[in-house]
DNA sequence: AACCTGACTTCGG
DNA sequence: TCCGAAGCCAGGT
């Protein structure tokens, strides 16, 4: 979906917070996601300055999203899905992703066209 | 203090 | 087209 080789893209936190350090940066994009609307692992690293470092932000959600009372529910895979074992949450991120008008079709599938957080940064 | 592991993605064989 | 492996980072053990 995103150009994997736009520098302009990537790094967009990182150039608001260049003294911050990976975590904060990446805890700082989870934040800026708005309500009803939710975002991939790899958008969130995208913007923490890292394209290659969502699986970092997945391990980011799961160790802070209590303490920094994080949007954990709007982080999705890259498929529009929610990759939360079905023993661990998957049902609770489904209820707070509908409770915000998200809607998910037959599959578990959130389209990710209409609902993505994707924000347009033109190149510079 | 070194090594392991994870709610992921993507590229190469 | 399918499967294996690397890339990325930091808290836990």
């Amino acid at each position: 979906m995103v150009a994997s080789q736009d520098h302009g893209l990537a790094g967009i936190i990182l150039k608001q917070n260049p003294r911050q350090p990976f975590t904060r940066r990446v805890i700082a994009a989870i934040k800026s996601v708005p309500r009803g609307r939710v975002a991939t692992y790899s958008d969130i690293a995208l913007y923490a300055g890292s394209p290659r470092a969502a699986r970092q932000v997945a391990w980011i959600l799961h160790a802070m999203s209590g303490k920094e009372k994080l949007p954990w529910h709007r982080i999705i895979n890259s498929w529009g899905k929610i990759s939360l074992p079905k023993a661990a949450g998957y049902e609770e991120q489904k209820e707070l992703l509908i409770a915000e008008g998200i809607v998910f079709n037959q599959e578990d599938m959130i389209d990710l066209k209409q609902y993505s957080w994707m924000p347009k940064i033109k190149k510079s």
